[in-house]
DNA sequence: CATGAATGAGAGTTCATTCAT
DNA sequence: CATGAATGAACTCTCATTCAT
């Protein structure tokens, strides 16, 4: 007969649905443009329930981001392991990181869109997650060097903007993904794990990097025929 | 002593003036948070008289966005010579995008953030700048792939992927490099350069990309010591 | 001690009171030069309480046109039996028409005046209510012609226009009964229903229509002494 | 080579541009949702001038009641010849005042609809012309009884109400007929000569007000077949 | 616990009106 | 004379937030 409304349920699934609601309603308007009234609508529950366990529009959207990021880089962690070599490891992590992304597209909005213009206190919530993705690659990267018998003393600032530029391309390329039919995770990590471990150079001279053995049922994207 | 409040300007002059204050707040606040009030006052005009040149919060920021990209798009238009071979018209370009990127940093929040998130009519306008900037990126691609005696006919998809990451991380590379202190437009084009151009993998076996002969007055940053 | 100002009261009450302020104000000031300020202090609430109740302005002003017409028609319509002569029907109607009008002038002044110059969507509600009370008379009129042993098919452009000019001019005295103190609407119904019905000739020649046994506290006005 | 935009008119005539055209935008959308600029641009003048002409909207306003009053009651003064029959008179009266108002539609709806909704100033405006119409019927009701034999001292009250209703009932047709398609000056007045002159009753019974030798082409509309 | 009732503060927008040239 | 430049004030409408029940 529809939709049961079930009432007195614990706090904490309350929440959880509060928090569904205001992250597909952030996602979608934006903080700004995104009224209360209909986050409290869309989680079936009445707009002072809202104040009384979230406290405000800020702490809701606070909340939200500090959820999802902890989703996401729980996902990415979830999908790596420190045992396997560098390589493996790098295209395990984007692998996740764009299974994830394409799973929750309005998650990753927030994270990605939202939570970057609107208030230093929101930027950092985001920047703790971004932090972690950052620390990761990094030390792939100084592994990588030393296994590669080369100082593993690289300068510090160039190692931090190579991290920085392999994220931020991996976030614009979620972001595309997302808003661009029929790419899927696969292939993005695919695209941009060529990209990352061969460069371009190394593409045109036939020599992209191959995930090996990675599942049959669907090759990764390459350059040549 | 002090600002003088010049009044009974030329329109064409106090247009710019608003245009000016205009990226600036929105560069700041976003583009909901944003309020004409606040503009115009930082314009150092009335309300109305904005609205009587721009009608409307969304023309006026309509207007700002082209502006801006006829000013980014001209900046590295003018940056690159096509006669030059690829990689130093890909290490011109960037070195201009991050150049103009960090003159005006309100104004690569605007593109950058601001007008990927408010409406279709806002995100148009950006790609068409965004498209142009892919469009030469391409192309550059491309023909890198001819030169290597390789087939030209690279899978669109995968070329566009490509394409997308790289100017994906540039965008992210710029918007780190202005939140960081004391990082060049020249160093930023210098790892995204070596990133692209090498790869990761290269880069660990030492092979870096290396600008010759593009100035002596700072040398690129090297992976290597 | 005065006014006390209730707080907290159903919605269908409090609309009421939203509903009685607008009408008194759109009748004051005229449509446009109403404000929503006026009409919430009136009312003895604040101005985001009428827009949630009311939706608009424009809504405000219909939901008024409709109350008030549904109003007068109700009055006019009680106030008529059908099972009497014509003569006297139209006697009773008219009786009712002025004795609520001049019960609410600020009614009347938002039927008569205001909802005709504002927009389409207004002079339609109000037509509704009008194309009633015209088709009333109208009916009177053709039953009226037909007890006079007359053929009965009026042309119907011409029994139109005469229940027009019969309407019409009962708005208009109206409005003018409002305006001019002591005039009551039993002498206003009085002088119409003379005009209507004996029409300057007959006055003229001392045949007055006269009001059987409608009352002995007051006689109807005559013309003769 | 389309219009041509005359310079340096003498101011009288200037004047006038800017009549005619605030009666054309005020009779269209009303005193407050007409606005000076569309004013100033269908006259083709500055904003500036017509306030140096004619000083403000108010002002801008009472200038075109007292000129368009002017017209109308000089239209009805010329079309009646005092020398005639009183129902002569009255016939004259009634077919210059619906051929002016027909002529004239936005002066009309100016000075009926717009005028007396905004202020006690411009009610007093119209009143002025209004009182000299309702005076002239008012004098014709007086001529007319005394013709008829009758005590010539007619109740000072019930005359006014007769003639108020009498102007009412001319106003309203006025309107109607404008908004009414089809519906010519001549049938307006002959419809309304019949139903003030006979009654109702009278044209019951066969007996309607004939205008006779009023000009063949159009009989006048009859009730009677 | 849960909610209908209510609001202070501020948003974008428009307009009659006036200087300075 | 005539006008482009400019504004103070007011409007409709929205929203995060809080009582009283």
């Amino acid at each position: 007969m529809g939709v049961v409304k079930s009432k007195r349920m614990p706090r904490a699934v309350r929440e959880q649905q509060m928090l569904d609601a205001a992250v597909e309603i952030f996602g979608q308007r934006g903080y700004m443009a995104a009224s209360m009234d209909e986050i409290a609508e869309l989680a079936g529950v009445s707009k002072p329930l809202v104040y009384l366990y979230l406290n405000s529009k800020e702490d809701l959207f606070t909340a939200c981001i500090r959820r999802e990021a902890a989703a996401l880089t729980e996902a990415v962690r979830t999908g790596v392991r420190t045992e396997l070599p560098v390589d493996r490891q790098l295209w395990d992590g984007l692998l996740a990181f764009f299974t994830h992304t394409s799973l929750h597209p309005h998650a990753w909005s927030v994270l990605h869109l939202q939570a970057r213009i609107h208030g230093e206190a929101f930027v950092a919530e985001v920047n703790a997650m971004r932090e972690e993705i950052v620390a990761f690659v990094t030390q792939l990267i100084v592994v990588a060097a030393r296994e590669a018998h080369r100082d593993p003393d690289l300068p510090e600032r160039e190692v931090a903007g190579l991290a920085e530029a392999l994220v931020g391309a991996a976030e614009s390329l979620a972001a595309w993904a997302n808003a661009t039919p029929g790419v899927t995770a696969r292939q993005s990590a695919a695209t941009l794990m060529n990209f990352a471990w061969a460069g371009l150079g190394n593409l045109m001279e036939g020599r992209p990097w191959i995930p090996e053995a990675v599942g049959a049922e669907s090759a990764p994207v390459q350059v040549s025929g």
